[in-house]
DNA sequence: AGTATAGCCGCAAACGTTTGTTGTGTAAAA
DNA sequence: TTTTACACAACAAACGTTTGCGGCTATACT
C-alpha cells in the first residue's frame, strides 16, 4: 500500500492540490464546507505529510544533532533524555551520534550533521579535541552550536556546563565541616578544563580552612586505576575521600569493600555525581549533584534562543546542590 | 552562506545538472576528464547532497526508528550503541524515541515514525502493551519491524530476545553446583513474558535436582521493593540469592550491605545482567550475561534481512554465558 | 562516401510540498 | 444595469535530486 498524498486527496475530491494544502493548514481562503470535506477525507485516508518534501521546500528540517562521547553513560543519557523531551515538545527530532571520545569520530559526526542539514547541534567535546574549525564552519552555515559539559576553553561559542567550581567547593566544605584532617581527593584527566576547575576550587577551599589538614590529590584515568590507587593509599588511613566522578567513585568503592572498611565510621566519602551510582550503595554515598537532565533543559533553551535570532553568546552554568547520603 | 547544489556546479562548469549528478556517482556515460573536473570543483565547493531531495526522489529515507522504554538504562544503551554502529556502517541514521514504558507514548512514537517514513523500526514493547495494531499498520506500509527484548507473545513478527530460558537455567545450575539448599529467587513483573520464561526455567532446573532444596520465589517491581523484601527475608538465612535483573540486584545488594553480610562466605549471589552493575561490587557478582550489544547486532542483521526481501519471520535468541565474579 | 556504432552529454519529468499570483463567480454598492 | 469588492479556488514555480530517453559528434566499418 502506498501512502496518501495531497495529490491523491485532490483527485478524489476534484479539487486542486493547493486547495487541499491550504485547507489542511486552516488557511482563511478556503471555505468552511470545503475544509470540512477535505479534513474528513484526509483522516479517512490517514494522510501524513511527507516530511522530506516539506523540508526540501522549506529548506529547514527540524532535526537537531547531538554528539556525546558515549551513549552508555548515565550522565549523558539523562542529558539526552532531557533534550529528547524538549525536542518532541517543540516538534523537532533528534539525531544522536557517539564520538567514543575520539576526535576523528567527532569530526566525522559533524560532517554527517552537515550532510543532513540539521537545524542545530549539541556537542560535547572529545578529550583531546583542540581544533574547533569544523564547528566554526557550521556557524558560517548558520547552524547554531551549543556545547555542553566538555566545552571549548575559548572561542565565541554557546556553552552550558555544570558548575564545576561550585560543585567542588561544596564537596570540600562538606568534608571540612565534618572536621576531617586526612583527605584523599581523586580527580580525572588533568588536561580537561573540567578537571582543572574542580581541582582549583577544591584546593582553594581546603587551603582557606587549613588548620592541620593533609590533602592528597590524585589523578586517575579509569575506574580500575582508581581502584588500584585506593588499594595502595587506603593503608594511610585517610578519614575522608573525594571522588570527582562516578567512574572514579566505583573504583574507589571496590577498593573500600575489598578492605571491608566501614562507611562512615572508618572513613567518609563524597562524590560529584548525577546520583545514580551513589544510590547503589548502603549507606548511600553523599554527593554533589550535577544533573545531566537539568543541563539538557538548559542547553535546549539556549538552542531555542539561538534559533530565535539571539546573537548573544551565552555561557550558562547549572547550580549544584549537596545530596546527603549516609557516607559522611 | 548558502550550500552548494548540483545546479551551482553545473552553472560554473557550463554543464547540465544531470551530467554533474552522473559524474559524482561515477556513471560510465561521463568521460574521465569531465568527471575529474566535476569532482574537483565539488570538493572545492564542499558539495553535500541534499538528503531531503534524495529521499523525496527515491521514496526512501534511510532512517531507522528505535523505541525503547528508557534511554537511561545500561541494557538499552548498549543495544542502541550496537544498532547505531551498524547503522552508520550501512549509511543509515537513527531516530531514537523513548516510551517511558507507557503504551500511549509508544503509539505516539510509532506515529512519529510513520510521519517520518522511516525505513524500519526496532521496538521494545511497553509492559502493558497488548494491542499490536499500530505495528500491523506499519507492516502494511511495508515498513519492517523488529522487536527486541520485550516482544509480542504471538503474531507474525520478527523478534530477537535474550535467551531467557537458557539464562535462567544456567544461573540455577551454577547455584546447584555449589550445593546450595536455601535459595531465594527474585523476579520482576509477573505479567511479562520475559519473567514467565525465566521463572519457569529456574523452577524446572531446581526441581530436576531437588534433593532437600528450599526454593522461595519472589516478584518485585522495583529496586526499592527488592531492597525491602531483602531486609525481611535475609533473616531466614538463605545461602544463595538469584536476581533476574540489574534493577533487582541493586536493591538486594543494598540490603546485604546493610546487614554487613559477607559474600560469598555468608551467602552466594548470582544475577542475570548486562555486566555493568555486577562489576561495581567487590567481590564482583557472578552473572549470566545477556548482552544488549549482541542483541543489537542481531536485531540489525534481522532488519537487513527484511530489507533484502526476506519474508521469513524470524525469532532469534542470543546465547548466554556465565561470567564468574567472586560472589559464588 | 555512406552508414552504423559508440561515446558523451542534455532534456525533461517526477518525487510531495508551499505559496505568490491570477482567475472565477457572486453579492453588494453605485 | 454597471461597477466594485470580496470570497473562494486554481495555476504554476520552486526546493534538489535521479534517471529514461533522445541527440549530437566523431570514429570505424562496409
Amino acid at each position: 500500500m502506498t501512502s496518501t498524498t495531497l495529490k491523491k486527496i485532490a483527485e478524489v475530491l476534484g479539487l486542486s492540490i493547493s486547495t487541499i494544502s491550504r485547507a489542511l493548514k486552516n488557511h482563511p481562503d478556503i471555505s468552511e464546507k470545503t475544509k470540512q470535506k477535505i479534513v474528513e477525507l484526509a483522516n479517512v485516508l490517514e494522510y501524513e505529510p511527507n516530511v522530506n518534501a516539506i523540508h526540501l521546500r522549506n529548506k529547514s528540517n527540524n532535526v537537531f544533532g547531538i554528539i556525546v562521547p558515549s551513549i552508555s553513560n548515565y550522565f549523558y543519557d539523562s542529558f539526552i533524555a532531557a533534550v529528547e523531551e524538549e525536542s518532541r515538545k517543540n516538534n523537532y527530532s533528534l539525531m544522536i551520534l557517539q564520538s567514543g571520545d575520539k576526535t576523528e569520530a567527532e569530526i566525522q559526526n559533524i560532517k554527517l550533521c552537515r550532510q543532513n542539514r540539521i537545524t542545530g547541534l549539541f556537542s560535547c567535546l572529545s578529550t583531546d579535541t583542540k581544533n574547533y574549525e569544523a564547528y566554526s564552519k557550521l556557524k558560517e552555515l548558520n547552524i547554531p552550536v551549543v556545547f555542553f559539559d566538555k566545552v571549548p576553553e575559548e572561542g565565541n561559542f554557546n556553552k552550558v556546563t555544570v558548575g564545576d567550581t561550585l560543585a567542588a567547593t561544596l564537596a570540600a566544605k562538606a568534608i571540612l565541616s565534618k572536621n576531617k584532617k586526612n583527605i584523599l581527593a581523586f580527580f580525572g584527566n588533568e588536561n580537561l578544563s573540567i578537571t582543572k576547575k574542580r581541582v582549583a576550587a577544591f584546593k582553594q577551599t581546603c587551603n582557606e580552612n587549613s588548620e592541620g589538614i593533609k590533602l592528597t590529590i590524585l589523578h586517575v584515568s579509569s575506574s580500575l586505576e582508581a581502584e588500584n590507587m585506593g588499594d595502595k593509599l587506603l593503608m594511610k588511613k585517610p578519614d575522608a575521600i573525594f571522588c570527582m566522578s562516578d567512574e572514579i567513585l566505583t573504583g574507589v568503592m571496590k577498593s573500600i569493600q575489598k578492605k571491608k572498611l566501614n562507611i562512615p565510621s572508618d572513613l567518609s566519602i563524597i562524590a560529584i555525581s548525577n546520583g545514580f551510582i551513589p544510590k547503589l550503595y548502603y549507606p548511600e554515598i553523599t554527593y554533589v549533584e550535577t544533573s545531566g537532565y537539568k543541563l539538557g533543559k538548559l542547553a535546549f533553551a539556549s538552542m531555542l534562543a539561538c534559533l530565535n535570532g539571539s546573537t548573544i553568546i551565552q555561557e550558562i552554568t547549572t547550580e549544584s546542590i549537596l545530596v546527603e547520603g549516609g557516607s559522611m
